[in-house]
DNA sequence: TTGTACGCGTTATCAG
DNA sequence: CTGATAACGCGTACAA
């Protein structure tokens, strides 16, 4: 069917060889001869072909990216960016979707392995040790981002949870004695286990006791969101304020005291995570963190672009920037505004 | 490093050929020689070497899919639906990010056809001559998964935009005389042409002239909802009802009516489109056309599938469905409800 | 500066 | 049922 190198080389009436060197910008051909090659691939719509030089160099121009349910807002972003940055130098992006489930990871990382990826980036919220030492065994780049990972060999990119937490904590403090928190769930994220440990520390350090039934769990959904202000509602009659650790929690959250006519942020002020797109445009607008998904996304190629580079990588630990930014869903105090 | 067939044969004591037979599940395998065969595979812990197969084979089990602009929550779960589709195959997705742009289609069709891909889907809002050609040219199984495409040799799934907008126009005719129109960009956005199609075809069926004071041009974003809403009402004064052609313009026009005091049924009805999950949980909630983003994606899937397995296609047209989902942001009537 | 020849790891053909 | 051998298309020593 397409033609190959050897029917350029034919056409050119040239080897092999210095067709490959046209191909890759060797300096050691002509003027003269390259120019020939160069119309001849013209002339017959030549394409390299990917497999030969893949089997060959074992180099495939190929990223894996696994990731955990991309229906997430914010996890969008990070992938967009993340492909974003590496078609700039070149590297197509393969995507599976593992939703978070173990199995599902382990499946896709030895597929990828052997389509020859060159890279991988993991987006996932649980750190088994079995998917580390899948991780170890493959010998390939790979790059973390999503929860912080004690592993001083591997690196990984994220964002600050446990202070952003304690960013939120401190300014809750602010307006009540305690305050409700919607967590994502127990099982399975470290990113939720992380924003609980900020959220701890500064109950700790204000002396307020964290009492169970302050507690709700989610699943980072809207509706997860909506149940858990329920349940929050019920178990605490005085509560003033909450801590939702996704938007889409926030979001369910405030729809539940809009349907039972709770006022916010008069009644109770309620502070997000994330800082999703629609999160400016309810009503009431959402205060939140906010963390760049696209910069997660720059952040976490840039490290494994260096990695496949054979770049050293002097820091493999790196947090994403984060920042509180208040709105209408929590009382104003002196603080940031956005 | 790793192992490759050579050194299962030799481990196995048994030819290439009759590994590559056990790999390939041929059944002209003793059960012995197959089952020395397996341990010895799982002995060296080998892989197969897939750029080789694909050397080979010219099969890569690939499917292409380029985007535009994946931060859209609808088109999100799209590609989430399509990922889950081919991995059931046994495909894996190589995804990139066209932001609609001609340039970068075309850019990454060729990227994709040398990565030896085995199909194609695309998510475009335009179909230039300069594309189709190209997609024509590559000879690879493609689908569309977006706007209706004329071309009878070109297969294509997407929602009847037509049909989908005369539906809203039928709902909205029940409140007033006329209504405003947020439409997506007059540039290169075949759905966004479609379904001013539907509304035109009921402006006349209604004998009403569809007034350039009707409309106002957002690009899909929340801000831009926010904006037209305001271009509206200022061109308006007397605007009872919207039709947005997308939620998340909607969900800006609803906060402007919300920043500037006019209330939602009772003075403006918002119709909105795609149904994205956020609008079940806005204040009001909002109504849309609901249209599955998971059922375009696997439907899409299904036929590239068929197309790949050379399966004779019927159809080549597919429409997904939709329904009009009524909730709070427009006024209740004798429809369905949600 | 250019050409020759070999090998990367598979699958397919053919003979046994 | 099994094995030998020739491709697939490219990159790279080595030779010229």
């Amino acid at each position: 069917m397409s033609a190959n190198m050897k029917d350029v080389a034919d056409l050119a009436g040239v080897s092999l060889s210095t067709v490959s060197r046209v191909i890759n910008d060797s300096n050691l051909v002509s003027k003269d001869t390259a120019y020939k090659v160069k119309t001849a691939i013209k002339k017959l719509d030549y394409q390299i072909n990917e497999s030969a030089r893949v089997l060959r160099t074992n180099i495939s121009k190929l990223v894996g990216i696994i990731g955990a349910g991309m229906d997430n807002p914010f996890l969008m972003k990070t992938l967009k960016s993340m492909e974003a940055e590496a078609i700039k130098e070149n590297y197509n992006i393969i995507y599976g979707d593992s939703d978070g489930e173990l199995e599902q990871e382990l499946y896709y990382i030895n597929m990828l392995k052997q389509k020859k990826i060159d890279g991988l980036i993991i987006i996932t919220a649980k750190f088994s040790d079995e998917l580390i030492e899948m991780v170890r065994s493959i010998q390939i780049p790979t790059v973390f981002a999503s929860g912080y990972i004690k592993n001083p060999d591997l690196v990984a990119v994220t964002v600050n949870n446990v202070k952003a937490a304690e960013d939120v904590s401190d300014y809750l403090f602010n307006f009540s004695d305690y305050f409700g928190i919607i967590r994502g769930p127990y099982k399975d994220s470290v990113a939720s286990e992380e924003r609980m440990i900020g959220v701890i520390n500064k109950y700790r350090e204000n002396n307020v006791k964290l009492k169970d039934k302050y507690i709700s769990e989610g699943d980072f959904s809207y509706e997860s969101g909506y149940r858990a202000a329920q349940e929050l509602f019920k178990k605490n009659s005085d509560l003033k304020t909450i801590f939702s650790f996704s938007d889409q929690m926030a979001i369910g959250a405030i729809r539940y005291c809009y349907d039972n006519n709770i006022k916010i942020p008069e009644d109770v002020s309620i502070v997000g995570f994330d800082d999703i797109e629609v999160a400016r445009f309810t009503k009431p607008s959402l205060s939140t963190v906010s963390q760049s998904g696209a910069e997660l996304g720059v952040k976490s190629m840039k490290l494994l672009l260096k990695l496949m580079n054979n770049e050293s990588v002097t820091n493999n630990k790196e947090f994403v920037s984060h920042k509180l930014v208040i709105r209408e869903s929590s009382k104003s105090i002196n603080i940031i505004k956005s």
